[in-house]
DNA sequence: AATACCTGTTTCGCTCACGGGAACAGAACT
DNA sequence: AGTTCTGTTCCCGTGAGCGAAACAGGTATT
């Protein structure tokens, strides 16, 4: 996983900053140097760098700024898969009333790409850009199953396996178990395991190389998405929809 | 204007590097460190700290990661103005046909926060994130009438007067002489100021204290945009959807 | 197949600048 | 005036970032 030697640590201490502050906004140079046990004089100066070039604004508080969006959005931009997913998952969110997420994986975390809402979808605290665990949704699961073992378990290693609700996969034994199921049906299912009362199905979506770069997710609360809804109707939507991106992706 | 003293360089090569990855997607170590001056070990090094926090991806070159996309999305959404020109600008599209955007300024920069598009809008090359210069677009002198002139000779002093098209004003007097004429009239033209064949109206956002904080603007083609359109039922609207926008930024 | 020429990686000292402590200043509140 | 926060500035020691060069791996060229 292509540990680095030496790192940059007065770069390190520089991100360290900047995540603070999007965690706590409007953030002081005390306050941050005593929750990051350094000199306040370390932070002050780090802070004016960052201010000078854009990445940090300063009023009543340092808060992050709008530079970051430009290099995030140009990021995200950069994906092939975002360009493909885009009408698709606009259009499946229009067709079924429920949430759709375009999810991605990088560095062995869950990043919802792009996502839209339905007519009555439900409102969650996911947001574009989030970054999260893999193995606690149903589109994360798909990427998961679609990816060498040996690279699951490097994943596993690195970030365990943190739970948010009680039917969380914990166990690695049993993650793999689901995966290996998942691989033979071709999509994933999310009973509560994110978020209680919500279900999803996920689908992956491959590279012309067969190993899994994204998938596709369907989201809603677990009365709606019941019976042949989840089993039948929503994957065969999904798999159309990934399908089709997988084409466009490949022939380009 | 806040300047640093002994800004951390080390930080400061850090972000060049990332700036330069994204004007050259997929760079690599040897092409970085020429083009910047700087040992391939050096390069080396930062590249692999970057990667390791996600702010980079290796796959064939560097390319910008996806963490940028969570700070930048977190960064906008911290932004009031966001939220409530979301919905307006949405409406203004809508009715309008054309293009609409929520502008904003930082580090005497625009910033174009978020567009829509209506049925019949110009594709330009303007994208959401995008930094450019105030003064080159109708939402940026909209801005810079409702400033403080101090503070806008500051902005000119530091970045200049940069022209895009024969029309671009690229003189000190010039501007501050539009800038009077924008701030008696409430809103600002762009006629073919920062890409020819296209014409905009641009009106100011201000906060309870009257300082404009950022600026709706709508844009098309010069053909469209002409006659009482231009000079009565788009400064209408757009002075409208300001006006209720400014409300719900002071009152809440 | 041997060469040349890229690439990225690693090593290793030098010295620069990052970091921390402390002193200073300014505001808010008692 | 005193206290206690805040942010700012100064300055010195030393840790670490930087660069030169050697090394390795891969591709193209002859």
């Amino acid at each position: 996983m292509h540990e680095v030697a030496n790192p940059v640590t007065t770069v390190e201490t520089a991100f360290e900053i900047v995540e603070y502050i999007a965690e706590h906004d409007d953030a002081g140079v005390s306050e941050i140097a005593a929750d990051l046990d350094r000199a306040k004089s370390t932070v002050h100066r780090h802070l004016g760098t960052l201010v000078q070039r854009g990445y940090l604004v300063e009023n009543d508080g340092y808060s992050l700024g709008l530079r970051f969006l430009d290099l995030g959005l140009d990021a995200r931009n950069g994906r092939p898969l975002y360009h493909e997913a885009h009408a698709k998952v606009d259009e499946l969110a229009d067709r079924t009333g429920e949430k759709v997420w375009c999810m991605t994986a990088e560095n062995g975390r869950s990043i919802h790409l792009y996502g839209a809402s339905g007519a009555q979808s439900v409102r969650t605290d996911s947001r574009e850009g989030d970054v999260g665990y893999l193995h606690q949704h149903a589109a994360g699961k798909a990427i998961l199953a679609h990816r060498p073992l040996e690279h699951v378990g490097n994943i596993v290693d690195r970030y365990g396996l943190p739970t948010r609700t009680d039917d969380t996969i914990t166990d690695g034994d049993e993650l793999f178990e689901h995966l290996e199921r998942i691989r033979e049906r071709g999509y994933a299912f999310n009973r509560e395991e994110s978020i209680p009362g919500l279900y999803a199905v996920g689908a992956p979506i491959a590279d012309d190389r067969g190993v899994a770069i994204g998938a596709l997710s369907i989201s809603g609360p677990a009365n709606r998405l019941a019976g042949e809804t989840l089993t039948e109707e929503f994957p065969e939507l999904l798999l159309g929809a990934v399908n089709e991106i997988e084409i466009n992706l490949s022939h380009g």
